[in-house]
DNA sequence: TATCATTTTGAGACAGTTTATCAATTTCAA
DNA sequence: TTGAAATTGATAAACTGTCTCAAAATGATA
């Protein structure tokens, strides 16, 4: 594993310390890969583990996804008939708008979104740990 | 079916003439029900049905929520493994705080968030039907 | 109102995605 | 090094949603 994503593994590492769970090879490999990409369902994954570790099993990949998923290290969005895992590093990118016609994804940021965000929480006495905003409607070539 | 919903019906009757689609006694009554609800799963309206119509089929309840949702009156999102049709009718609040410690959840409504989605749909082209905002963290008891 | 082409339905088969099972293996605290 | 506990891989099973197709219903037309 490379050394950029020390912080990440670090995050891990406290989880599965926390809950008596174990550092395995495979969660290290799965990991490493998970956070090259900005999001990835565990089908993807899976096909493109194989070609470094062929017996790495798709189940694997799911507990694993899932795992990093109540670690806060991912974030599961489901879209269509598949669950896509959205890499929680690659900050400011978790909001989408999404056309319901043609299913095109258009990823945004809006700092006064966010800030709004964290004054509703404040209010409630809540500490925002991750969010999810999704919009959807229609883009301007499906509405027509 | 009762003349409450009186506009949803000549919505659905005009979607229908114009694709050359028939009324028939299954979608008048799974109209009537959705129109009941806020938003509610293909599976679940199977079921409530049944009671009263028990060779509903289930294929049947999600043709025609499908068929709903081409003729604007319902929406699809998909929440977890399910798939949840809402009531587009239903203009309500979908905004939650959501306690990742005691699985408190709490409503609220921002028209100065919402109005920046506005904004940034339209930057992006976009037309909003509905949306989804959900912040995850921990609320005041579970902090410490 | 009767006819009839077209659409719709119901029942179950089917397909795609995700989880459960379980023997064998690996991890890690002692 | 040992051994209890967790994890893995392979596959079965579960689950959600769609497809198929014969039978029934609809509605335009005469």
């Amino acid at each position: 594993m490379a050394n950029t994503h020390v912080k990440e593994m670090q995050a891990l590492k406290e989880h599965l310390g926390k809950h008596q769970l174990k550092l395995t090879r495979q969660r290290e490999l799965i990991l490493s890969a998970f956070l090259r990409q900005e999001h990835i369902t565990a089908e993807a994954m899976y096909h493109q583990l194989a070609k470094s570790d062929p017996h790495l099993g798709l189940a694997t990949i799911y507990r694993t996804l899932n795992l990093f998923c109540d670690a806060g290290l991912a974030q599961a969005r489901h879209f269509g008939s598949q669950t896509k895992y959205d890499n929680v590093s690659h900050k400011g990118h978790h909001d989408h708008l999404i056309c319901t016609g043609c299913e095109k994804i258009v990823e945004f940021e809006n700092e006064e979104i966010e800030r709004l965000q964290e004054e509703v929480a404040t209010r409630n006495g809540f500490t925002i740990k991750t969010h999810r905003l999704e919009l959807y409607g229609l883009c301007s070539r499906c509405r027509h």
